[in-house]
DNA sequence: TCGGGGCTTTGTAGCGCTAAAATCCCTGCA
DNA sequence: TGCAGGGATTTTAGCGCTACAAAGCCCCGA
């Protein structure tokens, strides 16, 4: 068995030389099985097991021009949200034979940097949440023609996009508390970097409430990086403009959460003296007492639907503009 | 300006033709800018910039047989443990002019096949978590010989570790509850997949607890996917051994703010009735109430030092074996 | 004035693989 | 027996880039 003799890496060759055929034959093997007879197959598998022989996608991708690489950005991983949406997105990718690659952009210009890391590799396709994106970036993937993929864009996709109506949304849970019989009701936004995935939600709010004729000042404008600590700062905050208030619709469960925290030391119960409204259903809205009413996006769909994308367009079979809806529901527990 | 003619695809080559030098100059442009008079190398950049060019790193690497992309597996993005670990394997990337790209591994079958992903890739090194394993991922990572760092291992490594000691890290928890004044002291651990990671501590609370004669039996081992819900679980299992347990060290900071939430059910005051330390300084430890005491196993660092044993294998400077600690400490809040 | 040394630039060759065309070989039928 | 037909396999010709060696060029001292 001294058949491995550590003659440098395995190739392609040096699995061909040992079953005595040719590195095409090799090749069909891994990438055409159909177009080998199956007795040769067999044997190149065995040997190519033997050898430790892994096909190098990087010569792959070069001679074919084709990627089974896909490169999703994700803003973070601080907060569990995007966990159903890359989780959708890695079985959609999987099923369809492809292989998904992550990284991580804290900011617009670590997003471009992303990109350009992605289209000098050569991806199928690139993944991005949200439409802000640095001009240098779009510049970049318009030359090249990468499909792009937006998520948690319900307008104008660059490209092609998947999402859900953030402004249906908000109005949902606008209804669910003027239902419940909230009439004071304040809404927290964020300011700063991401302040723009949040934007659309605001006007929705108060075209709501002006619609009852009920105040539409109990605004505040967090800052994002203060996690759960901003839920005290905004419930202050609105007091501030009306001690009275008694309903309270957050941009994340993590500020819900923060404001929950709050209430708890300030002893006001939820929802009686205040109801309490997050957004994206993260783990600890089930865990936390009381459980947090919240808005579940279908995140998880819209990772699969943004793959799916990607894919048929790399497979030649859907056009520009695409814009796909998958939606969203509200998981009613006890704080609203 | 009709310069930028449709042909396909921008190359080196088509820059190099626009430019008016050769391929090689626009490649040491790129790569090794001292070797290029600086008239000639803006010339070459401008051009570039115009057409739009992105350096095709598939066939650098190729031609080169080096990468500068490395790949981190990652087991979750659920929690926020991994966040510090991400950015500080991020930063040490950028810094030594490296790219990480991140993939998501929720079994050790998804490890095996991410690796194989990223040597299908060529990467110049992969992270990984854990030393556990599956035979056909050390297999392939032996014998394509790709530089390898585990993190969050404190012995033996398979090519190169970084981590710090759970078994010191435990016996530094355990002496916090025990000159608090605590005697009945809980252990709560994980079962299943994940339980290997945590399997290092028993060991050492059992051995710190006999030493003084204490109880070694109020132990629980929980299920890793109840998160919050795995708190309440084991607190009930442990009264039932012993209603009087006065502490109890959780494995993650997620399980111990579920036994927190239980507390609060309870009217149980922390850290008068119990004493709840948690492990990982989750986001969450220091915004709940009571605020909690975790262990903060030094993570950044231990991303950093991950991309930097790789780099400095890829720079050929350092040898097999490494194993590097980096350390931990205890955060002391109120709930211990 | 000429040769040598250093810096810049340019050929040459090939990385490992694959699309496409060419070849081979076997079968079936006239 | 000869040959068309079709599947299996091999040959050919690069994909876009970079290591390395070779060539040009310019300046300076002898």
């Amino acid at each position: 068995m001294a058949k491995t003799q550590d003659t440098g890496p395995v190739t392609m060759q040096s699995v061909a030389d040992a079953a005595g055929v040719s590195p095409m034959t090799v090749s069909n093997t891994f990438r055409h099985p159909a177009r080998v007879l199956e007795e040769t197959r067999l044997k190149v598998l065995k040997v190519a097991a033997d050898l430790g022989y892994v096909p190098n996608h990087v010569a792959g991708n070069l001679a074919s021009g084709q990627s089974r690489v896909i490169g999703a950005v994700i803003p973070s991983i601080k907060n569990s949200s995007f966990y159903k949406y890359v989780r959708g997105m890695q079985d959609a990718a999987t099923a369809r034979g492809y292989q998904l690659v992550l990284k991580l952009a804290e900011s617009l210009a670590q997003e471009t940097a992303a990109i350009q890391t992605f289209i000098g590799l050569r991806v199928a396709g690139i993944a991005l949440v949200g439409d802000e994106h640095e001009d240098a970036a779009i510049d970049l993937m318009r030359k090249t023609g990468v499909p792009v993929v937006e998520s948690w864009v319900d307008q104008a996709p660059f490209d092609m996009a998947v999402g859900y109506s953030t402004v249906a949304a908000t109005r949902a849970m606008i209804d669910l508390l003027l239902t419940a019989g909230y009439r004071k009701i304040g809404f927290v936004g964020y300011a700063g970097a991401v302040s723009h995935r949040f934007a659309e939600r605001l006007p929705a709010f108060r075209e709501r409430l002006a619609a009852r004729g009920l105040r539409t000042d109990l605004i505040h404008l967090a800052d994002e990086t203060d996690g759960f600590g901003a839920g005290p700062k905004a419930l202050e905050a609105l007091c501030r403009i009306d001690p009275e208030i008694d309903a309270l619709l957050c941009p994340t469960d993590i500020l819900a959460a923060g404001v929950l925290f709050e209430c708890g030391r300030r002893n006001w119960k939820v929802p009686q003296r205040i109801a309490v409204a997050g957004w994206g259903d993260y783990e600890i809205a089930s865990e936390i007492t009381p459980g947090l009413t919240t808005l579940e996006p279908h995140t998880y769909d819209m990772g699969h639907a943004a793959i799916q994308a990607i894919v048929d367009r790399a497979d030649g079979k859907t056009g520009k503009g695409l814009l796909l809806d998958t939606g969203f529901h509200i998981v009613r527990r006890d704080s609203a």
